[in-house]
DNA sequence: AATTGAAATGTTATATTATAACATTTACAC
DNA sequence: GTGTAAATGTTATAATATAACATTTCAATT
């Protein structure tokens, strides 16, 4: 794999999404594991709805699946602190464009990750960003400045949307 | 100037800012003309605002200081109007991250600049994103994405913030 | 098994950011 | 001067996010 190939490179074709869903789930399960975190049915049930989605989710529209799914009322902040949980812990990115989560396909390097955004279909392509990161860690060092984090959102005509115009 | 410079490098140091917003101004004139775009005194009083400050500004920070120095109130429809025009003209950018808007720095590639945000002084450093830009154009073409415009935030801490830890 | 302290969730209220829809005014081309 | 499009005013509301405090759950230790 290239230092810059789609983590979800299949994102934008046909395939059976529940093995996808499967694998982040297990993933999740591990990575809480080893962190000590407590990946609560809450927490999982978010998650799962996440990547159930082709594309980014907000948290009002979990909010609105998952008190349509049961009989109890869930408020915003039980949906927020899911979703600070999750981003804590790398498994879900905020995509601040778009006000909208999305499920985190980085084995490791959560922090720099790049986003393709469609704009018309809003599906997301991830990217590892370690080129990108590189750059901006130069640049960083230049101005002297301590970087921590870098988010990346790119927006465009994913494969399908562009043909369609 | 490298490829990759600061584009107000001098963000974080002592300076005369009242030559920066002098400049910004004067260039936006300059911009609106070529445009046939018009710089009403609405839109140049806020354009104005963000350049004296220091930090992005939200467009709330913006609607008070307004209605603080005039007697007529006006509304937030009219400041995200002129925020609008700005970011169109290519003389603002609205930072996501933040839900705040900075004047634009750059000559030309208003779509492709980089941000550093202090997390601890809420200043920017904004960069020519040339060669992130043409790494990202790589990638989009691989992936087969049309990419049209392109956001990267950096956080982390300036220099002044990171010596005060 | 009971205790307990921390973490997680519930609950209510409210803050913050942004837009929709329609009325009025202004500026420019003719 | 007049008509027209652009800009602004105005009112209401949508969409996103957090604060503050009460209650419940979990799991480590008696």
């Amino acid at each position: 794999m290239s230092k810059h190939s789609p983590l979800n490179s299949i994102a934008f074709q046909n395939h059976d999404h529940s093995i996808c869903i499967d694998q982040a789930l297990a993933l999740a399960e591990q990575r809480c594991h080893q962190l000590h975190a407590r990946l609560t049915p809450q927490r999982k049930r978010v998650l799962e709805l996440i990547w159930q989605s082709h594309k980014p989710l907000g948290a009002y529209d979990l909010l609105e699946m998952l008190n349509q799914a049961s009989q109890k009322r869930i408020a915003p902040a039980t949906i927020y602190r899911a979703l600070d949980f999750l981003q804590a812990t790398g498994l879900v990115h905020r995509l601040a464009s778009l006000n909208a989560f999305t499920g985190c396909c980085a084995h490791d390097s959560h922090a720099d990750c790049c986003f393709f955004i469609c704009e018309q279909c809003r599906r997301v392509i991830e990217m590892e960003g370690n080129e990108v990161a590189s750059i901006i860690d130069k640049s960083a060092r230049q101005a002297n400045f301590s970087y921590q984090q870098l988010s990346l959102e790119v927006v465009g005509l994913c494969p399908d949307c562009r043909t369609d115009q």
